[in-house]
DNA sequence: CGCCGACTGTTTGACAGCAGATGATTTGCA
DNA sequence: TGCAAATCATCTGCTGTCAAACAGTCGGCG
C-alpha cells in the first residue's frame, strides 16, 4: 500500500514511456503477467495448464503420439513425457503401444480424463473475462487477429 | 467427434484454432517467440536484455538505486543483483554509497556503459523490423496500444 | 541379411526466474 | 532516547524450461 510514499529516485513511471516504444518488450511482460494468472488459475482448478491443453487436443482431435501433441501444442517433447506421466498417473489418459511403430505411444484420452476436462472447460470463459476484462470486445478481436497473423507468419510458424 | 481405433495421428494445423479462441495462449505463444529472438539478437550483441534495459533507464533518467531500477524495470530485485555485478565488472556501471541512506547504491552508469549503450541502442530498430515485419504499421500501433492498456489497467500495473 | 540414417520417447545437466530468509541500516513511534 | 518495524541489497533453495545425449525402433539400400 505505501507504493507512492517514497520514490526517493526520478525514475518514476518510466516503465510505460518504454513499453510504448518497446513492441517486444510490451508483448514479454503482458504474457508474463497472463501466464502467472493461468498458473494461478490451474493451481485452483488443480490441473495444469499443459495438462489441460493435452486433454483438450485428444478430446478433439482423438489419439495421438506424444511428438504430435508436443508438436502441435508448441511444448517440448521432453516437457511432454512430464505431463503425459502426471496424465497417465491420474488414470486420466492412456498409453498404448502403437503395434505398426513401436517407437510411439498412441495417447488416448480416458473417461475420466473427459470429465476433467469438462470440469476444467467450464471456467475457462470466466478465466479470459477476469483476464482480460479491461479490454472491449473489438480489443480483444484486433488482439486475437494480430496475435494469429504474427504466430503464422513469423516466430510461431516453423522456425 | 466419433473417432475410429485408428489413430487420427498427423491431426493437422489443431494450433491455429486453439490459439484463435484462447487468447492468453497466443500471447503466450507469441511472446515465447519474441523473447527468443530477442535473446538470440542479445547474445549476438554481446549485451543481455536486462543489462541493455538497465543501461538504457540510467542513461535515460540518471542515476537510481536498485531497487528503482528492479521496480520501474518490472525485473525481481534478486536478478537485478546479478545485472548489475555484470555491468560493473565490465565496468558500464559504478555502485556507490549513498551517504543519506547506507543501504541502497545509487547505480550511475559510466562513459564506457554510455559508449556500450550506444552501439547497443543502434541495432534495435532492425530488430524490431525483423521481428514485427509480418505487421503493417497499423497493426503495430493496435498491437502497442492495446498491450499499453493491458499493462496499464491490467496485470502489469499492481496485481 | 547387415549396416546406416532418421525418428520417438526418455533422461540428464545447465540455467533463468521467483519466493523466502538474512544482515545491515534507516525510520517511526512511544 | 530506545526499540520495533520497514527497507535495501544479497544469498539460498525450488521450480520449470530447454538443449543435448541416450536407447530403442523403423526404413532403406547394398
Amino acid at each position: 500500500m505505501a507504493t507512492t510514499t517514497r520514490t526517493t529516485d526520478r525514475g518514476a513511471a518510466y516503465f510505460p514511456r518504454l513499453a510504448a516504444e518497446r513492441l517486444d518488450i510490451a508483448l514479454c511482460r503482458a504474457s508474463a503477467a497472463v501466464a502467472r494468472a493461468a498458473d494461478a488459475h490451474a493451481a485452483r482448478e488443480g490441473l495444469g495448464v499443459g495438462q489441460h491443453l493435452v486433454l483438450q487436443m485428444l478430446d478433439a482431435v482423438g489419439p495421438c503420439s506424444q511428438q504430435t501433441l508436443s508438436e502441435e501444442l508448441r511444448i517440448d517433447r521432453s516437457v511432454m513425457v512430464g505431463i503425459c506421466d502426471d496424465l497417465e498417473r491420474a488414470g486420466h489418459v492412456r498409453r498404448e503401444r502403437n503395434v505398426r511403430d513401436r517407437r510411439s505411444y498412441a495417447v488416448t484420452i480416458t473417461d475420466s480424463g473427459r470429465r476433467r476436462l469438462a470440469e476444467a472447460q467450464a471456467s475457462i470463459p470466466a478465466f479470459l473475462e477476469d483476464t482480460f476484462h479491461t479490454l472491449t470486445p473489438d480489443e480483444r478481436g484486433q488482439l486475437s487477429a494480430i496475435l494469429g497473423k504474427l504466430l503464422r507468419t513469423g516466430a510461431g510458424g516453423s522456425p
